[in-house]
DNA sequence: TCCTATTATGCAACTTGTTGCATAATGGGT
DNA sequence: ACCCATTATGCAACAAGTTGCATAATAGGA
């Protein structure tokens, strides 16, 4: 499980509190791992009960918005997690589920759906370009700053095979298309 | 969820129990979609409630063995599913958050992890070719045979992103690499 | 014949993630 | 002053997948 150390790398970027990780999660981090405000909420709670996080300004000014900071043991327990040598998750895809299905009970609307996505990975590859050219355009590479560029570069590849796959998909189930399998 | 539809198409290309389902999800189908025996038991009963399978040979020769057949309701309901449209589901890796912890928590052991993926990457790559040249190198092309392939060759280019993915990674971690940051 | 490994089935508890709803507080418009 | 949209937090129930264990039956070897 990805969410409490995602938590924490988040929080030791800027603490926050936990509506403003949702939004982080909605941008950045959240481009390679989702989150629910609920599962944060539920989250951060734990990592506090475990020690890992604190939170700063119990009550503070206005509303009742509560900043986390990591502490000494959540920075060693993400080193020791970040460290840790694990299986590749091996791939699971519906989509692969839908074609084998196709491919057993003849001609569906299938096609259309792949269409639409096709033009979602289109979305999300001119979104990560951007980004690219935004963040990533200069040349001056940190080690901190190559290695964000590389996941947004993973982000990238992804989208590209999803455009290519779509493609190809595309071509394969209207072949013998709508009108004469 | 993808499962009672994974099993109703595994079904209809031929009917069987539980047992060799599973063993079916370790090979073909599983490379797509995963599960475990007892998903697949527990999903079996509830088709069979649901009116979409039905048992074969309820106690038959030898063993408890029971094989499930697709009814009519539950081809129906596969096809309607496999028509549907739904949004693509956004990246979601472990891997990507594990770099980002990288980037804050500066070097860890993360590196060597990536240099035994990609020694997977690499396994599952071959065992793809392996089935392409087997089942795919003669040209007879019908949808159904098509589709298939299709299926295999997204196995193919997700390997091949990873392995070049995991190249890459390998690459920007040993830069500043174990002993010089 | 008996012992054991393998195959086949299943229950129960747990983890992770999702959905729907509820509540509190603030700030801006009227 | 009052209403209301927005922000922030949270509970409860559910859904999907995982893990550990249990049980039955048969096949094959000692």
């Amino acid at each position: 499980m990805s969410l409490p150390h995602a938590l924490l790398t988040a929080l030791l970027e800027r603490p926050c509190s936990g509506s403003e990780l949702a939004g982080r999660f909605d941008r950045s981090i959240g481009f390679f791992w989702q989150a629910t405000h609920q599962q944060i909420y539920r989250e951060l709670k734990r990592l506090e009960d475990l020690g890992w996080v604190t939170a700063l300004e119990p009550e503070a000014g206005r509303g009742r918005k509560r900043a986390y900071q990591v502490l000494p043991a959540g920075r060693e327990e993400l080193r020791r997690w970040t460290g840790e040598s694990r299986e590749a998750k091996p791939l699971r895809d519906e989509l692969m589920v839908r074609l084998r299905a196709e491919a057993v009970i003849g001609p569906t609307d299938l096609v259309r759906d792949i269409e639409s996505r096709l033009g979602q990975h289109l979305e999300k590859l001119a979104l990560y370009r951007e980004i690219e050219r935004r963040d990533f355009s200069d040349g001056a590479d940190s080690r901190q700053r190559e290695l964000r560029h590389l996941v947004l570069q993973a982000g990238l590849m992804a989208e590209t095979l999803w455009v290519d796959f779509c493609r190809q998909a595309i071509a394969v189930l209207s072949a013998d298309g709508p009108g004469n399998p």
